[in-house]
DNA sequence: AATGAATGAGCTTTCATTCAT
DNA sequence: GATGAATGAAAGCTCATTCAT
């Protein structure tokens, strides 16, 4: 993480499409995070790949798309990373819950080269709508699927007058808002830290399933007070 | 707000520094929200304000000088903009706490335009040092501000185990993270849901003063629970 | 004819040599006519062959080897043409010299495409020493077969004054430029009209072999005036 | 003519935009008979004008439109130097006539740099448009002024018989085929020959103005006959 | 014999910066 | 102060050629 792509060995000269592909985005990540997209040449991409100036013509049409594949890969990974979490995570609305926003600090995807490069997509999306589509969509994609678990939770309170919609864009802004601080100020910024706020939060408006610290209330305790 | 800089007449030539300096930074924001951080040029911002091209290295250093300038003017007006409504809101605690959220979502500081160009600038920040100095800057400035008020109204309620420094830093997430709404879904995200869905969180965390639906709880209902 | 060539089958993998340099040369040829010579790129012959993209530099040593072979093949081919057409002729000069034109008119050599692209060889062949060379012995091959023909009708008719030299290369020119009304203007030039052209200058010059209408004299009437 | 553009003295960095405009038309011209079409480079012409290479793109859009203009300054130029002959020339049919066929062999238009340039872009004009447009204009400019002349001259003769048009066609294709000869065999190709050979045809039709060797009919002679 | 991924030189174009006017 | 022509470095991209397969 962090590095730029560095060739062990002399490599052979024909990869598999798929593989230089995959080769070019992780250096594009690199040098996005490192020099950001404005500074971000062709030519620091196939370098930082340890290729050939004319490598990404090649492989993708143009730099556009290259970038676009970029993002696109990046958002695959975020929606994967979620749908892991969901897959491994208890049954419950509320553990599933918290195993969501666990995986949004998630070092594979919440670091802060990560981060950074999520940013400069969204410094560019205004300007570019490919770049707006595929964003919006990945919120879209995330929200929908939180926008069910949330209303489980709600009839499960039961918290008559809590918004699931209001609810969910709320997670999902506060998680944006909290990885702009791995970004600008990551020496305090940190993923326990992170998650914390977020339940505490919650709390607030789950406390039939979730203490103040950010613990779980196990069952027989909601059923009491 | 938000078209090109247009010359209506035919200007002196001389006109004060700081007017030229200030036209130039307007049309650097015109320019990042229409065409994006990489695409702006010099000629661009020149042409927006209906001046020559050499004139940008005239009255700045450099393009990144225009640029560090441009933040520094976007950083200063959202501290102006939120100083501003704090001066104008009620004494107490809560009043002041939503009169910054309020703030935050005014449409001099909070339209797409302005936005935009915020995610532009945290988008390079990660490269460029004088950007994440002047970012984390602001962001410190407004915390260290609501920290205070926070920490007021913990005591004020009493809240126990509420962490006034968590709070902040959720709340600041929160606002930054429905910004990003405004750029990449302007068509659902509007100034009241916003509010409503920050107010939302903070009932839960400050019962005693603001209800579910975000209003506040007035005096005599606050000593009776 | 005019169209890219196309596979129809999948072929053998092997073929011979000659047939895959003729595939070559055939698709240059398309190539030059529809993309112009500064735009006709290997891999644009190649796609037009149906083949991969190394293979010209497998078959021809490079790209200028390339289209030195295919005007030499446009040579031997407009060579050809007129001979097959002489051949075929009657034995005296004005028969000869009478197929020699219609050939220059043929459908075979004189069809947009093929002389779009020897205009792209005479544009390119101040530059190119080869390229001037085939063309100049293109013409003199032409001329010199030309200028005994001419010699024969001058004795025969007789007509004192009138210089073979001068004719044959008024004759010769006069075909080129008309090729260049085909290419230019192919709405208005058509092959009935060319050859009718010519031969209305060479009755002029020649009135006891041709009538003005363009139509031959027979021998009869020759002998009376 | 034939050399590139030298800078004599170190010139003025600001000159009037048509000035600079011709000198790098004038450099492309240079370029494309000395190095071809296909291989000439903005760098090239940049060069050949003494000037940086960005100059091209800062006086003219882009490569393409600094061909355009230069074919259409080559255009102007020919247009206007049949022009000045035809002003300069008797007022007979015959008299224009001959004044035409020699502007089109006067060594301003007819020397082998500016006939490569000329065949350069026929060569280049069945692929864009914009050139055959160009091309085609030339022409028919220059035969709808010939036109007329020609069809006082038939009636002048009179020349029953003469089609008007096919005899503007043939002289026209006569002088283009005779450029040929320029630039393919500059050894033996010259004005004074070019004229005779064009003369000769033109005899053959009108001999009534013409005699065999190119001499101009007196008219007393021409009553006779 | 044939493929097509890879190379890298060189192209057109863009653009921050300079500077004579 | 202000202009805009000019510069030249560096960008994205093209493509002839090479070569492992």
């Amino acid at each position: 993480m962090g590095s730029e792509a560095v060739v062990e060995k002399p490599r052979r000269r024909t990869e598999s499409k798929a593989l230089r592909r995959q080769q070019l985005i992780d250096s594009t990540i690199d040098s996005i995070a490192k020099r950001g997209f404005a500074e971000t040449t062709l030519a620091d991409v196939a370098a930082g790949a340890g290729l050939s100036r004319g490598i990404v013509n090649f492989h993708f049409e143009s730099k556009e798309q290259l970038l676009i594949e970029t993002l696109r890969h990046l958002s695959e990974e975020y929606r994967r990373n979620w749908q892991k979490a969901l897959d491994r995570a208890g049954k419950s609305p509320i553990e599933g819950l918290l195993a969501l926003i666990d995986a949004d600090f998630d070092p594979a995807v919440c670091n802060r080269k990560k981060v950074a490069v999520w940013y400069a997509f969204w410094g560019e999306a205004k300007s570019r709508p490919t770049y707006l589509k595929l964003c919006a969509d990945r919120d879209e994609a995330y929200s929908q699927m939180m926008r069910a678990m949330i209303a489980d939770l709600v009839q499960e309170g039961p918290y008559p007058g809590v918004d699931p919609d209001l609810v969910v864009t709320g997670i999902a802004a506060m998680t944006d808002g909290l990885w702009l601080d791995v970004l600008l100020t990551p020496k305090t910024a940190d993923r326990k830290q992170s998650i914390a706020c977020v339940r505490l939060f919650l709390s607030g408006l789950f406390p039939r399933h979730l203490k103040q610290d950010g613990s779980l209330v196990t069952d027989p305790e909601r059923s009491a007070p």
